[in-house]
DNA sequence: TTAAGTGCAAATTATTTGCAGTAAG
DNA sequence: CTTACTGCAAATAATTTGCACTTAA
């Protein structure tokens, strides 16, 4: 049960990207960033959120709606392995541990990683962003 | 066509990552490290390569050899996007340019790009590697 | 009102798998 | 010989799309 004040976060972040509040988006947002608080989902996750919220949002609208979220600089998407994408309510450069056993993708708490000497890009281009993926085993 | 001594290199290339050399093992490894030079494949394309080197391979064994060399330590796997995988010859840690307009993957060249300050990982899980990418857009 | 958003089911795409046949040690 | 490898076709899995319907502005 999304409160009012969650409901109100939601509506505002889709404001600041440009994105017109619909339902389906605002219950989305709402769960993204109603707690004020970052989070990496993917469609299947989120999805399920919506189910247990007790809210109805299509599949393919979770798919939809992320990718649009992004595109509108909302989110970062994050590509660990080909099966499946990741999408990080922190769309600020920052780290990223990968545990290829388990799945799970979280930040890199209060570091100070960080990639040193970037390259020039190549003529033609420019820097999108860089992505740093910090691939785990269980031991 | 492969000279007897890109063959060589192939084979053994597959001695030294401990897999059987079976004549499409010996087609795929010299396609890809024949020439002393690195690179970066996907199954499609070297799937391709493989018809206009006039061999055959089937593109399910392309896929499943790509896999094995990866899990023999041969190759190592590289994902951008959800969409496909690269397949990289250099299985050195080293940072990579991926340009999403085109998708284009290519290596930093002699380049001092680290990631400084590794956070240390996880209770109960260790660093497998660390994944740089640089994304590039065109302008 | 009217262009943008949504839901469903069907389509796509990359990849994997089952299994019968083939080949390497 | 005998176990691992290969090829094919069918199966998966994540994601996208076509299109008729709905809704926010």
């Amino acid at each position: 049960m999304p409160t009012t004040e969650a409901k109100r976060m939601g509506t505002s972040w889709l404001e600041n990207g440009g994105v017109r509040p619909t339902r389906q988006r605002v219950t989305l947002a709402t769960l993204l960033v109603g707690d004020g608080r970052h989070r990496h989902v993917t469609a299947e996750s989120l999805f399920d959120a919506v189910r247990k919220s007790g809210e109805k949002v299509s599949l393919a609208t979770v798919y939809n709606t992320l990718r649009a979220f992004s595109e509108a600089g909302l989110l970062r998407e994050i590509t660990v392995n080909g099966a499946k994408s990741y999408f990080d309510t922190d769309t600020s450069n920052h780290a990223h541990f990968y545990c290829e056993d388990t799945g799970d993708l979280f930040d890199v708490l209060n570091s100070d990683v960080a990639v040193s000497n970037l390259p020039q890009p190549p003529e033609g281009t420019e820097i999108a962003k860089v992505d740093v993926v910090i691939r785990l085993r269980q031991v």
